[in-house]
DNA sequence: GGCAGATTAAATGTCAGACATTAAAATGTA
DNA sequence: TACATTTTAATGTCTGACATTTAATCTGCC
């Protein structure tokens, strides 16, 4: 393991960073024990609160997980596409709130991946893609539906779609978009009206998949995908609107 | 804020967590100061050390930063897409090593991705953009450059076609995908010959994207697609016939 | 001999208090 | 006013200790 001088960097900043680099360049494998903190801490000559700390730090990330106890110690943790997933959500959904990223350009990053995955889902989507997607486009269609839970519905939908491609990656990649994007979602107030015509357009979509015509699921998603953004600049104009009044008077 | 009582997960865990949900959910806004460590140990009468451990994990995020001195202390760090953007690299580089992602399922999601990105960097690539790609072009064609040098400049290469669709977004979700293949990518010995078929895509592909031509910019991929696919399958089926080899010698 | 319970040991989790270091602000002086 | 000095408030680090958890070991009884 590399030393740390005494550079203008965290000593827990560094000790993280070399033993992160082991894990990523394979000189520790997945499940294999790491010294004790009092041995790391007599290893990089520091004390043993400055290894925890970096121990927390790659713990944050995932890369490593802690048991107490006799035989306990921290290992090397097997990175899962669930947590690795969790992460991402937090992440871009972070990324959109403070960065002042437009719903815009959020909306077409997602149906840009969306379309990406759409023409694979159709060649490969099972019975299970197939019928949550169904059902989800019922409940979508039921009344007294909060506005959140039928955003909430319309993610589920998506990503049964992008599931339906069966291709882990790419569902990893897309979920962060498509959930990073229900805040800005939230923010619509669907009529009855915009409800109708967005389940109407799901069930082209389920349909299309359903006959794994890749390029009539594409057409769908960028009909969809013009809407949704329609939508958004409606609700962005009334609330200016409704601004000006409230100025005005 | 919330309290934290005994419960399974380590107290740094959980104060990280309810930190975490403040900044989440906008009740810390961008470069708002923290209390002080003290004052943070105070309020959730836990000791300095464990707040600390608490505060490093929130900073292996970027989540916050720290600052010493008299007017120091934790700020809620703005996420910026650079950051963001390494954080997925490796994420993603461990996600596909660690969990025997085969060359063709990352492959396959890597274009898929490339592609959704293709018509829209048709339209907007900027002539920086496309001097880019000329220049790496240019640049793997050069006799005696290294199978790893050709890969890093491969995916300058595409992450200059990516960044042409001028999306913030898109490009820090393609980057975790092309980046992270890299890896996978240098354990292909790319022949002269390969290399020289390689070098033909890119140009017809730099070709389309000035051309604005999106139906020709993704048929090309396809092709490229195919075509390292193909050249994966058949080092993977040379190495397993040397391996043969060596078991019957 | 074999098994249940008590003991031990090794590790992480937590705490308390101290000192070192940093950087800005307050203060003093020419 | 301008500059040098001191103060101060914060993080960074260390030492040493105790608490807690967990598995392995030991003990005693049947």
């Amino acid at each position: 393991m590399k030393i740390d001088p005494d550079s203008s960097k965290d000593l827990s900043a560094q000790i993280a960073e070399a033993i992160r680099g082991e894990i990523v360049g394979g000189q520790l494998i997945v499940d294999q024990r790491l010294p004790s903190e009092a041995e790391l801490a007599d290893h990089f000559e520091v004390s043993r609160p400055t290894v925890r700390e970096a121990l927390k730090r790659l713990a944050a990330q995932s890369l490593i997980r802690t048991q107490r106890g006799a035989t306990g110690g921290a290992f090397v943790n097997r990175l899962r596409f669930e947590d690795a997933y969790d992460q991402q959500v937090t992440t871009a959904s972070l990324l959109l709130s403070m960065n002042a990223v437009s719903f815009d350009v959020a909306c077409e990053a997602r149906y840009a991946l969306e379309r990406a995955c759409a023409p694979l889902s159709a060649e490969r989507r099972t019975p299970d893609h197939l019928a949550t997607m169904r059902a989800e486009i019922h409940r979508q269609g039921q009344p007294g539906l909060t506005d959140e839970a039928f955003c909430a519905s319309d993610v589920t939908f998506h990503r049964a779609l992008v599931d339906g491609a069966g291709n882990k990656v790419l569902s990893y990649q897309l979920a962060g978009a498509v959930e990073a994007m229900q805040p800005l979602m939230n923010m619509i107030t669907f009529t009855a009206r915009s409800r109708e015509a967005i389940v109407a357009l799901h069930t082209d979509i389920a349909d299309a998949v359903e006959a794994q015509d890749a390029a009539k699921t594409d057409e769908i998603l960028n009909t969809l995908e013009a809407y949704t953004r329609e939508l958004a600049h409606s609700v962005v104009t009334a609330r200016a609107q409704k601004d000006k009044e409230k100025a005005t008077a």
